[in-house]
DNA sequence: CCCACAACCGAACGATCGCTCGGTCGGTCC
DNA sequence: GGACCGACCGAGCGATCGTTCGGTTGTGGG
């Protein structure tokens, strides 16, 4: 299976991203045409909403065609999720790993990562938010652990902030979960053609998602 | 139509909302049984993913039975999606009402109802935030017309609020969105046998909102 | 007493669903 | 040049989909 263009990748010879590597996306087609293909449409009608004869037209192929390289019309949305999940987490992972030691350059780096990510992958954060219950139990159990782990990274994040005296919430996992809420929310209304720019963007939900926190504007 | 159980509401005879009634939320059992059923099976497997042979056998009907009631799957989705969004709308702009004229009171209230809302009802709210794309056309314009004069409702509260001085955000409809976009959020994740309770959440997250449209802690 | 009507149901309609059977075609290797 | 294989497709499988037809009940009014 996978046959077609294997797009490549921002990520170096030794998987491991270069300084910033996190902030770059190419333009939307790193994927494989049929995954590309089944993402447009799920993210047009949703999963059961979108029939495998429409995967297939879209992705130039016919139905048969279409299974050679998937073997279900499940297995393309755990494809999907799949590379969905583990590219936010090398992302922002990546922008964790390169911050500084102090919390809220690393509260910074984190949020900036998850907001680059639901912009410039909208429609995949976006399956990946809305169709969770349409996964298979199993891969279900283990998508939910990603997003945990997603969760988590930003919970410690604030745990530290809040322990160091930089951020000032009485409640750190429920600020932390809502900083996570707005960022993922993103994907919903975002469009690239809009009048808000990323970089503008990214420079108000900043603002936003440090309050959120505690932070003092001056810090 | 409409057979079966027609609710008491908690609107008065006039259709006033009477003090603080907002607040309140009856045993999750005020709709008609077809829409409680849609409801669930909406809420578990999403609208595409629920067979009307589902909702019918949910509801204790045979499935034209069901179609005794309601002319078509598409029309109990709509059903529920408009009363969904009349009582959240009726709620908070009865919350607005009787809040008193500072900004500040007002966004304490509206807030709080819609996140009130969000665990009350969370599974309508779930549904109207997941199936907006599994509505006709026409319907769905009369639905995301009354999601914005909702989401207008805060930003006009919180432009109040910096104009008055109260409230320091550079950008108030960003804030305002995010607020939205945070309550709304609580209806994916909230459980009610879960630790957080509803008074003890619309506080934390009253302190976060706050924060997020800049409000002093000390105001 | 009968009739109108709301409330329901068994059975089945045509359409579409996810998926597969049985191929064809163009390379590549020996 | 024949054997093999990956890439693909026309046709159609059985199942299920949303919806409807043609009833049967039970009940209240004239």
């Amino acid at each position: 299976m996978n046959s077609g263009v294997e797009p490549t990748s921002h990520v170096r010879d030794d998987g491991v991203w270069g300084d910033g590597a996190w902030r770059l996306y190419g333009d939307e087609e790193d994927l494989p045409v049929p995954l590309a293909a089944a993402l447009a449409a799920f993210a047009e009608h949703g999963y059961h909403g979108t029939s495998v004869r429409d995967i297939a037209a879209r992705a130039g192929l016919s139905v048969p065609g279409l299974y050679h390289h998937y073997p279900s019309k499940q297995s393309l949305l755990q494809g999907l999720l799949e590379r969905t999940m583990s590219d936010l987490l090398e992302r922002s992972e990546a922008a964790l790993a390169q911050a500084g030691p102090a919390p809220l350059e690393q509260f910074d780096a984190v949020v900036e990562s998850l907001l680059r990510f639901h912009m410039y992958r909208r429609a995949r954060a976006f399956v990946g938010s809305t169709e969770t219950r349409s996964l298979e139990p199993d891969f279900r159990l283990q998508y939910i652990a990603l997003r945990d782990r997603q969760q988590r990274m930003v919970d410690g994040i604030v745990e530290a902030g809040v322990a160091s005296g930089v951020f000032s919430c009485p409640n750190p996992k429920d600020a932390a979960r809502a900083v996570a809420t707005m960022c993922v929310g993103v994907s919903t209304w975002y469009r690239p053609q809009g009048e808000l720019g990323p970089d503008e963007l990214v420079s108000r939900y900043l603002l936003i998602a440090r309050q959120m926190v505690g932070v003092m504007p001056g810090a």
